[in-house]
DNA sequence: ATTAGCACTATCAGCTGATGAGTGCTAATA
DNA sequence: TATTAGCACTCATCAGCTGATAGTGCTAAT
């Protein structure tokens, strides 16, 4: 990842003062969305630096790649370098107002959301409204979801509908045909057999184990366990794909933020393929934390005019899943990073609250 | 609604000559999005007219509301009432080709899609794709929908899992919070009690009788009723808000149609607010056929340059909910509406079908 | 009743020059 | 030696003008 390359890059040692003008640059940049020229920075920049000098300063800055201009008359702008150096050594994690927190705190703690797919989905709105970006969300795994009750419900003659509840609280629903008539009574015997069976194992684990069991000696197998290997086998076959929740999509049109990025089209057409937007929430290099992509760091094309901003939630055991916003390079770092961050701890905390909840 | 006074209006007799001209102007305009001129309509037409005559009969329709121009040196475009006449009078339904028919009764047929929510949301998909629209679909109201099993599923000692599944294939989940501990065992008697009791009801019903039986002498329960009527009401009360899916937003957007129409951002905005979208789509005046409401008929006002087209689907017995799209008033009827019908029937089909796979 | 002709008008693309923000370079300065 | 003032230069933007175009309404001739 080119992330570790700029960092050593950054090293190559900047003086406190061009750091300076540096940082005043960018912040220029965020607040103002508008190039900035020399004469504006003397003057916010306090540090008694007429503005020659600080074209001079800015003039090595341009050189070692930190800033670019449009045209020779523009003002200058950051680079993605630049705005790498500025969340590696400038930002410190700056701490949410209360107010923020509370609203975070209450947003994810509203009554009735006792599944975790509302869970979800209205933490991702909340955070798309807090940070007027688009907000992406992976939802856990199936996969490595613990089972915590398998059911099936005779629907007809031919239809049986499974009900599958994992530890966190998802719960998935399934109509799987059959062609033998089973009875109410003989689809609870399978179910409560293979809820003893695989009770705390993982979906995976558990799909794998029935697999084995089909190669084994059939001979062996009384109808309960022929039925119930042949039923957890269709139950458990490989889930629908893994869902992913997008709000705020709009912002990407209307924002005034994003009104200097052309792809927008390029990244709602990204969208519409959630697998991808899959992978790239949840390819994840460090293992813990918050993980920014900035520009062209980012592997998808139409996302390099972008910065994503992402962070993992968890169970007391395992990480889920990922949280992430995405925005506009020169986005305001010192409070989407702790924004993003709260929220995604927040998040995990509900989820543990909910899954410890079970006996 | 305007649309009857429309129609008495159109009474006010125009000539064989005069309705084609407008005809002319209403096509003309739907297939190249620009106000016609008197001396191109007068080439298309062929009718042996010069532009100076049509330019006569052009102005008789503008005094009477057909017509309208920006500026004086411009083309002209229809009103929303030539509309109405072209729709009313012109369009007869024509057939849809072979080829589209095919492929929505793919699309809606694919594999996989066992549950009435997955069917609704890939023909939305569909329906907008197909239009390069904005689509909306109303999920059957749960409210009216018929019972087909309830079921309870212990999670702990303070949680229950309620499964809900109606007659027409739709599941509902839901986690309710229980003081007492109740053993499956007693959770089994409990939900097939209750799956005799209303076996065919409608949840509407269901609920109602429920809470009479509450107001009943409470003395006379047995400790089976008493909780039966306990978890029945938490099961059965009011669903979360009617769902409603949207498809094909960016085409609001991207769409090269939809250019000349500025409120772009109110009609975005109205989509968040679902229960609104609902109404809009479930007022029905007429009960069969298909609706249409072009601009200013629409009571909504960011929809007021815009065409909804919408159709209702149902399964054998009763309507389920409604299907359609909104577009520029300059749609092109004639394959729009045929799409739409053809959709909403489909839908009817695949969904009785399924319901009625059950004994 | 229809049409040809003409005057009129709004829009649009393309050009112009003025303006202003911002730069780079150089020579003077502390 | 580092900083600064001054100056020439560049480029984007904008208002104002231009001619071309595509449309109209009106009137007089057919």
């Amino acid at each position: 990842m080119s992330k570790t390359v700029q960092r050593l890059e950054t090293k190559e040692s900047i003086d406190e003062r061009t750091q300076r003008v540096l940082r005043g640059i960018i912040e220029g940049y965020i607040t103002s969305n508008e190039p900035v020229g020399s004469r504006s920075l003397s003057k916010t920049l306090e540090m008694g630096l007429s503005p020659a000098t600080i074209r001079n300063i800015m003039s090595d800055l341009s050189d070692m790649g930190f800033l670019m201009q449009l045209h020779t008359s523009a003002g200058r702008s950051p680079t993605d370098k630049a705005y790498r150096f500025y969340v590696d050594q400038v930002v410190v994690a700056n701490q949410l107002t209360r107010k923020l927190q509370k609203r975070i705190q209450e947003a994810t703690q509203e009554g009735g959301m006792n599944q975790v797919e509302d869970l979800l989905i209205s933490t991702t709105r909340l955070l798309a409204g807090l940070t007027q970006f688009v907000c992406l969300t992976s939802s856990p795994r199936v996969e490595t979801s613990i089972l915590r009750r398998i059911e099936f419900i005779r629907l007809s003659s031919q239809q049986i509908l499974v009900v599958l509840v994992t530890r966190n609280g998802q719960v998935r629903n399934k109509i799987i045909a059959t062609t033998e008539d089973l009875s109410q009574d003989f689809l609870n015997t399978v179910s409560s057999f293979l809820n003893e069976q695989f009770h705390n194992r993982s979906l995976h684990e558990i799909r794998q184990q029935i697999l084995e069991s089909m190669v084994e000696d059939k001979e062996r197998y009384d109808r309960l366990l022929a039925q119930a290997v042949r039923l957890g086998k269709k139950a458990f076959e490989l889930e629908d794909a893994p869902e992913v929740y997008i709000e705020g999509q709009h912002n990407l049109i209307f924002s005034e933020r994003f009104r200097n990025l052309n792809s927008a089209r390029g990244l709602m057409d990204a969208f519409e393929h959630k697998s991808m937007i899959m992978n790239l929430l949840d390819s994840t290099v460090e293992a813990d934390g918050i993980q920014i992509y900035i520009g062209i760091e980012n592997e998808l094309e139409s996302l390099q005019d972008c910065t994503m901003v992402k962070a993992q939630y968890s169970d007391q055991n395992n990480v889920l899943g990922t949280i992430g916003v995405i925005g506009p390079t020169n986005m305001d770092y010192q409070t989407v990073i702790p924004v993003v961050d709260f929220t995604a701890r927040i998040l995990s905390q509900t989820i543990t609250q909910q899954s410890s909840s079970c006996d």
